[in-house]
DNA sequence: CCGCTATTACTGCAACTTGCAGTAGCACTA
DNA sequence: TAGTGCTACTGCAAGTTGCAGTAATAGCGG
């Protein structure tokens, strides 16, 4: 059992649903804290199925069957054991990050340009997330007695996810400086950086460009 | 070519290195910003190889032999072909708010269990960061012309990570006036976080709890 | 009422990735 | 000299992704 195991069956725990629901579900609901395939989505039900976590049946529409996942007492069990583990530390991929480190193989426009789909990229996440916010606001969860966790939740993506937007803009003011991304090294600006985060003292509001 | 590819392609760029200091150096220096197994940092130069953008020869320690890769021509122009990309949008995991959207299946002391390992997790990768901007403030950098990318870089990661602390706290002091985790819903609190959500004027340091 | 598009509802498969076990030499030390 | 830890990998099963493919239904314009 894999963790994004557990996530379907904590999804079931909620309701049965069809496989393709679950998918659905799983993509907009779960999506910024577990991000999985829709291919993946589609067989872990299964998995569940072939470990007694979960019955399936099918139902039909005219021609065409679905197929409904229930959750079953030893899931239920399962579920509960797994809340007792220790989670996993976070894992964070960001290709941004990846072409910041070895940006001087380009030029400063190549680095600004990934700044700013790094920027459209979050950007676009923060939306969403507002905009669920307000479909909340105004019509209420889909789940209501679970509206404290969704909020709580949503919390923690606006938070980061804006710290995210103040580090683009911050990182572009120091970039303006650089007159180009090779061979700059330990420039005076990036020493007084480096002690600054060495002490555990570095602040993005507080070390705004010295020389703007 | 997968973006791993390319970060190998990036550290080949940089100097020719056994697989073994690659593992390393790609475990240290990418981890957080591109987490890949070591398994996998093994095979990748491996691949490079196939494709003509490294070479490799074996070197003599004793009686042990170690895989030596270098770039080559072909694969610097892959790797600036590569900068004129589009880069991936984000990728985040975290497990603890997995816990945390399905936190009515447990118990408040569950919840609070989960924000205590992600405190430690998060603090972890914290501390690392501001462990190395000590090194290279007291012993230079490994490459001194890059100095300033990877400080740059350091800046994200402390950003980011000391907002989720940040937000850790929050989340503890709103947990604190629940009674349950279960069936709360709509509360009055859970209301004004998401019209505060909802309208994008959600802020967590003038989101403190009203009723301390 | 017919063709078109969008949505529903999946499955197969190759390629990518991880975690773990296993192999083996070398360096240091109790 | 046996044990521990580091160097330096490889094999393999299982997890995961992206893409292509299949097929039925619903709604809409003409």
């Amino acid at each position: 059992m894999t963790t994004s195991s557990y996530a379907v069956l904590a999804l079931l725990d909620l309701r049965a649903w069809t496989g393709y629901e679950l998918t659905n579900q799983a993509q907009r609901s779960l999506r910024y804290a577990w991000p999985k395939s829709e291919r993946l989505l589609y067989s872990e039900p299964k998995k569940l199925v072939a470990r007694g976590y979960a019955t399936t049946h099918k139902e039909q529409t005219g021609n065409r069957t679905s197929n409904v996942y229930e959750i079953t007492e030893a899931g239920r069990e399962a579920l509960a054991a797994w809340t007792r583990t220790r989670t996993h530390a976070p894992r964070i991929e960001v290709e941004a990050l990846l072409r910041l480190l070895f940006a001087d193989h380009g030029s400063i426009e190549d680095l600004q340009r990934v700044l700013d789909e790094l920027e459209a990229d979050i950007g676009e996440q923060h939306d969403s997330v507002v905009e669920l916010m307000a479909s909340y606001f105004d019509s209420g969860h889909p789940f209501p007695d679970r509206t404290h966790l969704s909020v709580l939740f949503a919390t923690f993506q606006i938070e980061t996810l804006q710290s995210i937007l103040r580090w683009i803009e911050f990182a572009r003011s120091e970039i303006d400086q650089w007159p180009t991304t090779k061979d700059l090294g330990m420039t005076e600006r990036t020493e007084a950086l480096t002690r600054l985060l060495g002490e555990g003292q570095f602040d993005l509001n507080r070390a705004q460009p010295a020389d703007d």
